[in-house]
DNA sequence: CGACGATTGTTAGCATTGCTAACGATCTCT
DNA sequence: AGAGATCGTTAGCAATGCTAACAATCGTCG
């Protein structure tokens, strides 16, 4: 019962893999894809904020966050605005269809997984409500972690 | 303390994603992605399987499974072999250098990981762990239960 | 025995994501 | 004013994932 780390590490990759190839499924079947639906998200429920701020915040590259954001303002779901004080940062706002869409969306996003949560009895629910908390601690110890590579 | 299913799925998602994020860039820092990592795991470690088998193991179309397994053989990981008694089928057969990279690999995918787990707390571990079983389960269940769609 | 249909894998072509490198524009500091 | 830093974009590469269309092979049925 004492797990082993690199066992648990390796199962809980497995098992994050298959987690998301199920729900990309889903995302794409919606019309939106995973990682502009997660932008989205960031700035529908964090207020506008810039190119660069959003590219952290995903974790990914400007040039990559540029894209996913023109692919957004494309659909309509942001806006690209200049900023008043510094001509150097566009801000991204979301647009009333994107808080639409992402209400949505959202909904519609996790309801395989939701149904899936639902089926749980409340012990495994609440098994489960653990060890996300542990996944997202997790989450943050890796990212501030950063070594310099292998 | 009774999880909300929706907020839980929808914790679950994002966690995942974020965890993902994190480990994509450890594989694509050992010089073998993360798909074909996967693809090589289930041929070193579920014996010679055909080609359609492991598109369904990974839950791949066909066609993504041919570049996938083409990108092993390239590398030398996987071989691929005529079927003795079917000409249409082919079967993908771990190499002896494949073994090798999937231990090394396996180890090194989980590193970052890993000492992440090791981080943590005995409590918090076996929280983790419980976790991971639901998920695993989880994911057994959506599997499963494939719905027409939206 | 031969032809038709089903199965398996491949090729071709499209879209998306992710990166690095290089550039232009803008700000800041001296 | 000018030098250097910062921000976003463009360009180009690699990889994944899909569908559609094809070739090859198998099995069955007339």
């Amino acid at each position: 019962m004492s797990p082993n780390p690199d066992l648990l590490a390796d199962q809980l990759h497995t098992a994050a893999i298959g987690l998301l190839r199920q729900l990309r499924r889903e995302d794409d079947a919606i019309g939106i894809t995973a990682p502009r639906l997660s932008a989205l998200s960031v700035v529908v429920f964090g207020g506008p904020l810039t190119l660069g701020q959003l590219a952290g915040a995903e974790q990914v590259k400007p040039p990559t966050m540029t894209r996913i954001v023109t692919g957004l303002e494309q659909d309509g779901l942001v806006e690209r605005r200049d900023d008043a004080s510094d001509g150097r940062l566009t801000q991204i706002h979301a647009t009333a269809k994107g808080r639409k869409v992402m209400a949505a969306g959202r909904a519609r996003r996790v309801e395989t997984l939701t149904a899936a949560v639902e089926a749980l009895d409340k012990k495994h629910r609440r098994e489960l409500e653990s060890g996300v908390r542990v996944l997202e601690a997790l989450n943050k110890s890796m990212r501030h972690s950063r070594r310099p590579n292998a």
